[in-house]
DNA sequence: GTTCTAGAAC
DNA sequence: GTTCTAGAAC
């Protein structure tokens, strides 16, 4: 991370001394702490003493208390002095605190590097290398990182550096060096990710341009950037620059009235706006995580903190999880303190960019793509404010129009969202404050688009063996994926397998079974390779392979009424042959391994097969989700759509995952279950 | 579709 | 070190 320090010593030449510095470092072992010490004192004209707990015993581990005396001598003898040890919690460092004074300052230099780093250099420092003694290494210093709490300004410090890396450790390096006797360090905290979200962090390393504010102060209660529209600027929004990380403007601002106010912190407390600050906020933004959850730290953990569980709930009511450039607008229950407290009626969840790279959208390094996501994430937040003024303002103006009229228009907001929260009202405005704009429109041409690269197996080139030329784009079927068509052409040679033939269909258990029951339906036509082969000359042939797939899924209801069955196709399938999906809802299989195979039946990849009958009846063909995204989506539970990190946790989950399933699986007879368990809940 | 495996993540 | 994913080959 860069740092924008101000780091040019001060000298204070009416001083005949110095002030002596206690600087403790902060980090796990092996983060640098004694070479950080070393190098300094190599090359600074300060006096100072390092005080390591680790030798300080005559060579050998001592004590606090020998730190603590040893380090209160040499500031009498009006030497710096480095504090090297740990320090990794505040009652660690709380005493060593206490040797600041008027006179004397109190830095801390947190040397917060990977924790892999840390673990090495501990490993080989010790000489200790090799598998049980770098476990041990690992497990300590991991253990010692989990406990860690960062200094903060409130502890009593006066200066706070912290290091993410090489080249943070060099710059603080300077820093010090250049420390001459009578010299002094600006106070503050310098260089200290968001330590809100790693997410925020993300973007401003994205945004290469931007600066990290060097001075992110730590104090739990300053508000760092509030904003009302009276305080936008009229320009065209442009979120490119570092000017526009905090600033707020675009259309959306034009439509908001004299006293509506839309918070928006990048950190610190946003939950006390009006108790501590005076200010009238009625809808607070949150920079959400993706699946609205509270946690997490910061911002968002503040604000569901302070919102208490009504938040959660009222969150989850209008969406499970946000899409990065996307916002939910979410209506506060009077019951939530932060309603009640503050005044606040509305929190907008926002997500901005993901700098995760273990989610499907991570935004990996793609400068173009992040702002388009960024101008996108503050447009929504913009028209969901811009719906509430809307509708609060017509609901205001219902509730008002006999009383004497409010000059606060902050007021009416308040007022009108005690007249909306009726549950009534609750459910009918949902679908209006859903913002899950979708502008990839307007980012159409970007440069990702337009210089993508389509694989030639994409363009509609053919196979003269084993695919037609139907002009839209089909790919050749691999070798291996020739199986199922043999079958159905040749079913009596597959006797081994085949379960049923008849002159259209041919039944077989899948070869590598996804759930305790997997069959596949075959249909035995020449050239029905897939679902967008299938016309509506196929809608009996499609009845018919429904039917039979019925019939197996009463015979096996049969042997265990528990199962529940859902009939269907793959919208793009990797094997030819028209083929038909009759699946028990368990997924209890070893043959299901991995993302592919997961979300191939449980995202809009996996098409009902009611669905595409009433498709091709209707419209002469099915249609269909040829999105490679599909598949590799985040890993969902199929019945409580709770995300999941891999497939062991997944399958671990669904496992003993009793919720019912989502209402667009219960309608339409999408799920096929046991007649005596129709009246349950599946 | 699966298997194999490199290398990332933990 | 083990677990897990994802891409290549078939």
């Amino acid at each position: 991370m860069e740092m924008e320090i101000d780091d040019t010593p001060k000298p204070k030449g009416e001083e005949t001394k110095g002030k002596p510095i206690v600087v403790i470092l902060v980090g796990a072992p092996g983060s640098g702490k004694s070479t950080f010490c070393e190098q300094v004192m190599a090359s600074s004209t300060r006096p100072w003493v390092r005080i390591c707990q680790d030798t300080i015993g005559n060579g050998k581990s001592g004590t606090k208390s020998q730190c603590l005396k040893s380090a209160a001598s040499a500031l009498n003898d009006g030497k710096s002095v480095f504090i090297d040890r740990c320090n990794l919690d505040r009652e660690q460092r709380a005493e060593f605190v206490k040797l600041g004074n008027p006179n004397v300052d109190v830095h801390a230099i947190v040397l917060d590097l990977p924790a892999k780093l840390c673990i090495s250099r501990s490993v080989k420092r010790t000489g200790h290398e090799g598998n049980l003694q770098g476990g041990k290494a690992a497990a300590v210093v991991n253990r010692m990182l989990q406990k860690k709490e960062f200094p903060k300004l409130s502890e009593g410090f006066t200066r706070i550096t912290f290091c993410q890396n090489e080249s943070d450790v060099q710059a603080a390096h300077n820093t010090y060096s250049a420390l001459g006797p009578l010299d002094t360090l600006p106070n503050g905290s310098f260089g200290q990710k968001n330590p809100d979200a790693k997410i925020q962090l993300g973007i401003m390393r994205f945004l290469k341009k931007v600066e990290v504010p060097a001075n992110t102060v730590s104090d739990a209660n300053s508000i760092q950037s509030s904003v009302s529209h009276k305080n936008t600027e009229e320009k065209e929004p442009s979120y490119k620059g570092h000017d526009n990380i905090s600033s707020f403007s675009g259309n959306a601002s034009k439509e908001l009235k004299e006293g509506e106010n839309l918070a928006v912190c990048s950190s610190g407390d946003i939950t006390k706006l009006y108790s501590e600050g005076g200010l009238r906020c009625n809808v607070i933004a949150n920079a959400a995580n993706w699946r609205l959850k509270p946690g997490g730290g910061g911002v968002n953990a503040a604000i569901f903190n302070a919102a208490g569980p009504a938040l959660e709930v009222a969150t989850k009511e209008q969406a499970q999880s946000l899409h990065p450039g996307k916002a939910v607008v979410v209506p506060l229950p009077s019951t939530s303190p932060l309603f009640s407290r503050e005044g606040v009626t509305h929190v907008i969840h926002v997500l901005g960019p993901n700098m995760n790279q273990h989610r499907p959208n991570f935004l990996n390094n793609d400068y173009i793509k992040g702002c388009q996501i960024l101008r996108e994430a503050y447009t929504s937040l913009f028209e969901g404010f811009a719906s509430i003024i809307r509708t609060q303002g017509k609901l205001a103006k219902v509730s008002n129009e006999n009383l004497d009229s409010n000059p606060s228009g902050a007021q009416e907001v308040i007022e009108g969202a005690n007249t909306k929260h009726s549950p009534n009202n609750d459910q009918k405005s949902k679908r209006e404050h859903e913002h899950d704009y979708d502008r990839s429109k307007k980012c159409k041409g970007s440069q990702d688009e337009i210089g993508a690269d389509i694989p030639e197996s994409k363009i509609g080139k053919v196979d003269k063996n084993n695919d037609k030329i139907d002009g839209s784009m089909t790919k050749a079927w691999g070798s291996w994926a020739q199986a199922l068509h043999k079958i159905a052409m040749h079913p009596q040679t597959h006797k081994d397998v085949v379960l049923e033939i008849s002159d259209d269909v041919v039944v077989l258990n899948d070869l590598y079974p996804k759930a305790r029951r997997h069959l596949l339906v075959l249909a035995r036509s020449e050239g029905l390779d897939r679902l967008s082969d299938v016309s509506k000359d196929h809608l009996q042939l499609l009845k018919t392979m429904h039917n039979v797939g019925l019939k197996w899924v009463e015979k096996f209801l049969q042997e265990d009424a528990s199962l529940i069955f859902r009939l269907g196709y793959h919208s793009v399938p990797s094997m030819r042959q028209l083929h038909l999906h009759v699946i028990s809802q368990d997924f209890d299989s070893k043959n299901l391994k991995n993302k592919k195979h997961w979300n191939s039946f449980n995202t809009a990849f996996f098409l009902d097969s009611v669905d595409v009958l009433e498709e091709v009846s209707s419209h002469g063909k099915a249609t269909l989700r040829d999105d490679e995204s599909l598949l590799s989506m985040e890993l969902r539970c199929h019945r409580c759509r709770s995300a999941h990190p891999n497939i062991p946790r997944l399958k671990s989950h669904i496992s003993n995952c009793q919720a019912p399933f989502p209402p667009s699986l219960l309608q339409n007879s999408r799920l096929v279950l046991a007649p005596c368990n129709a009246g349950i809940d599946p």
